[in-house]
DNA sequence: CGGTATCCTATTAGATACTG
DNA sequence: CAGTATCTAATAGGATACCG
């Protein structure tokens, strides 16, 4: 049954399976870059459209210069976010989405309105859980 | 005339909007803990149905048992996650979705095929990037 | 305007030991 | 088995200052 076999091996040679729930594999790091604390807001943030640093940041309420810069980067690297900068002064940077990071941006959203809508009920069973154990 | 204008103002003082971008809303809360480091993969997880804590902690690659205690609590705190203990030697306990955690679970699970789909353009990305400053 | 560099603090996470 | 408690290490994050 070797010819089975070697198929089966060739296939995964060309396609490796991702799993993000193995420690090691990459997509596990992009899963972070994604979902981390300022990733799901800025990428969500870029769904309305392309935006300025400036713009993003007052959009995404709380981010430090720092961090966005940071965040801004790393998605970038894994491409999901594309950076355009005409020459120019004064200086202007625009931030947009690539294909796939829109249809990442997609995914969030959905996630996003479906907390966001759940939020009285969430609220609900917090204050049932600390009441049980004050 | 007025009856509608008061009864749209009953509606908005009876069901605020949350907004995850707003640094003070209970949402945003929610969110980093359904979409932190440990949030999303113990979610998706317990989507494939019930499991005990050793089950979770081995699907959950990586995870300490104090980060993978920490973050049931989160989540059963939200109303994400049902812990159930039933009395006995050797002791056993079972972690599930409730159904509004079913549904976030299904939102992730979306994600993670998106992105572990996309892995080989991302990591392709990833060379590029690295490529170009280096 | 759109960042980077530096420094410092707060939070998170891991290792280890222990308990009902 | 299913945790908790404690301590330490790593990392994320914020404040500030500065640059093209």
């Amino acid at each position: 049954m070797t010819t089975r076999a070697v198929s089966e091996t060739q296939a995964e040679e060309n396609q490796p399976e991702f799993d993000v729930f193995a420690r090691r594999c990459p997509s596990r790091q992009t899963m972070e870059a994604v979902t981390g604390r300022w990733g799901v807001l800025v990428i969500a943030g870029l769904h309305a459209g392309s935006m300025r640093f400036s713009e993003l940041r007052r959009r995404v309420d709380g981010v430090s210069e720092k961090m966005l810069s940071q965040t801004l980067h790393t998605l970038e690297r894994d491409g999901l976010v594309n950076r355009v900068a005409p020459a120019g002064f004064p200086s202007r940077v625009d931030y947009s989405l690539t294909p796939l990071g829109s249809r990442v941006a997609a995914e969030l959203v959905d996630l996003i309105e479906l907390l966001e809508g759940s939020m009285p009920d969430i609220m609900a069973a917090r204050e049932r859980y600390d009441r049980e154990r004050a």
